[in-house]
RNA sequence: GGGCCGCUAGCUCAUCCGGUAGAGCAGGGGACUUUUAAUCCCAAGGUGCAGGGUUCGAGACCCUGGCGGCCCA
């Protein structure tokens, strides 16, 4: 009969961290109870060790057939079984802290074996079909998932310290905007309405700005339409947060600061190493404005008041497929994205972007044609994407507007004009600085793990046929 | 979407030039009173991703499809 609880008194860690100085041959007298999954199991005649795992580490179960209830059924114990044991803190003759057993139960058997026991479980698509036997298997893993949820917790708890209060908001947008992405589309019945995933939050953080939240943030899961790869899943992390009456300078403040707190707090260093290169995250990060990056690394000089038809000769002289409908902004982008974004290995605050390709940023104070906006690359990615935000409503109407006519000549990641987010920013936007932040790509790099389902838990993948 | 690679026992992998599949681990039985991936002995374990084709004979060669990986777009 497997009973309906267990008292545990200690977990592995603790014990280790307790007893580890013991000598070997020592005797505690202290008894505790500890639970686990059996990884390891080796008997020998009238004895047994067993490796007990819990969420904290390890300890090892001993038990002799003079002392310990049930020896033969402990003994036979398949590996994977969930056991509770009772028992005295022991160090064995070769040195191994361990339980030596008094009394143990069943808490589970595992009617599935658990793989091979040195080589874990490499195939893929069961690490990523089943989980939870990856997490057993494979340390790796494990070490990966807790160190996210620490990520998680200490970006949010930094951000509380400064003043940010986090929202949650809706997840069901009516329009599908804040992102060029493709959006999921569902039905909502009652309503007889169509209804889009999120594509980002930041439409409706920036509605909260005017409505007194001076200093807001969400980490939510946001939904893009698009294919599986290295770097993207469906369904994704972002942060955002806004901050009234502050720029994008306040904001490249606090990207850096809130990345070097995190890599400090979790890894104790900012110096990394990821994909086997040296990643140095100290600061001051790099500042260069998008053209002087793309002018040392593509070696051509380009502007927005170049003439279209020479921007669209140098993005073809980089084997761009040029398309009809862009314009300087969108052709600059391209450029950079194709010769300079995967070359920047050190973070790099990459600045002053087309206002063509950012419909929500506030132009530049100094440069027309420009906003206020910078991306963070690190090892060639991008990690956060910040604006001065675009607080004018006419100036918004417009650059919707732009973004509909995309739309409606076949970008289909373009956005749509939203009345409604208008008629906020008419009550007024004070200043406002915004930053979103990808979760997934920012525990990539502070894990070393090269792709995104290796930072998601059950990441998407096609339903699998024909398999219990 | 294109190119390449993979899919064999529960797991990790072999099977050479086409001759009907093998090991380690796990699981079963046994030995062993301080093991550390324990060790040793015994027995068992297969729709070779699926479907076609070539062949006297296909896990292997060819075609189509499925799933996955890497690279490219």
């Amino acid at each position: 009969m497997i009973p309906y609880r267990f008292e545990r008194s200690r977990d592995a860690a603790s014990l280790h961290e307790e007893f580890d100085a013991l000598e070997p041959g020592a005797e505690t007298g202290v008894e505790v109870s500890v639970a686990g999954r059996v990884m390891l199991l080796r008997t020998q005649g009238k004895l047994a060790f067993g490796d007990l795992r819990d969420s904290s580490g390890s300890v090892q179960l001993f038990a002799l057939s003079a002392a310990t209830h049930d020896f033969d059924g402990f003994a036979k114990l398949s590996l994977g079984d969930w056991v509770g044991a009772t028992g005295e803190v022991v160090k064995t003759k070769r040195g191994e802290l361990s339980v030596k057993v008094k009394s143990w139960v069943l808490l589970a058997e595992a009617r599935r074996g658990f793989g091979d026991k040195w080589h874990g479980i490499t195939d893929v698509d069961t690490r990523y079909r089943q989980r939870y036997v990856d997490l057993w298997a494979n340390e790796g893993s494990r070490r990966v998932f807790r160190l996210r949820s620490r990520l998680v917790s200490s970006m949010r708890r930094w951000l509380e310290d400064r003043g940010f209060v986090e929202v949650e908001t809706p997840i069901f947008h009516p329009i599908a905007g804040g992102a060029h992405a493709k959006p999921f589309v569902t039905h909502h019945n009652a309503l007889a309405m169509d209804l889009y995933l999120r594509i980002a939050t930041e439409l409706y953080l920036k509605r909260l700005v005017v409505g007194g939240f001076e200093k807001v943030f969400e980490i939510g899961r946001v939904f893009r339409n698009e294919g599986l790869s290295p770097r993207h899943n469906p369904e994704f992390t972002m942060l955002e947060s806004y901050e009234a009456y502050a720029d994008y300078g306040d904001m490249m403040a606090l990207t850096e600061g809130m990345v070097v707190h995190l890599a400090t707090e979790l890894l104790g260093t900012t110096s990394l190493t990821y994909d086997g290169r040296e990643l140095d995250l100290s600061p001051p990060w790099r500042r260069a404005t998008l053209v002087e990056l793309i002018e040392e690394h593509a070696g051509v000089r380009v502007d927005l008041d170049m003439p279209v038809d020479e921007l669209r000769k140098v993005a073809s002289s980089f084997d761009i497929p040029v398309e009809d409908a862009w314009g300087p902004g969108k052709l600059v982008l391209e450029i950079y994205e194709k010769t300079t974004e995967a070359a920047l290995w050190a973070p790099t605050i990459v600045m002053d972007y087309p206002q063509e390709v950012s419909p929500l940023a506030r132009p530049h104070r100094s440069k027309p044609g420009y906003v206020e906006r910078f991306e963070v690359i690190v090892a060639g990615r991008e990690l956060a994407n910040a604006f001065s935000e675009l607080n004018d409503p006419d100036i918004q109407r417009a650059a919707f507007e732009a973004q509909a006519a995309a739309k409606a000549a076949g970008d289909e990641e373009a956005m749509v004009v939203d009345d409604d987010f208008l008629r906020a920013l008419e009550y007024g936007m004070p200043p406002t600085g915004g930053l979103g932040v990808g979760i997934d790509r920012l525990v990539m790099l502070l894990a070393d793990v090269h792709h995104i389902r290796d930072v998601l838990l059950f990441p998407t993948l096609r339903p699998e046929q024909d398999r219990p």
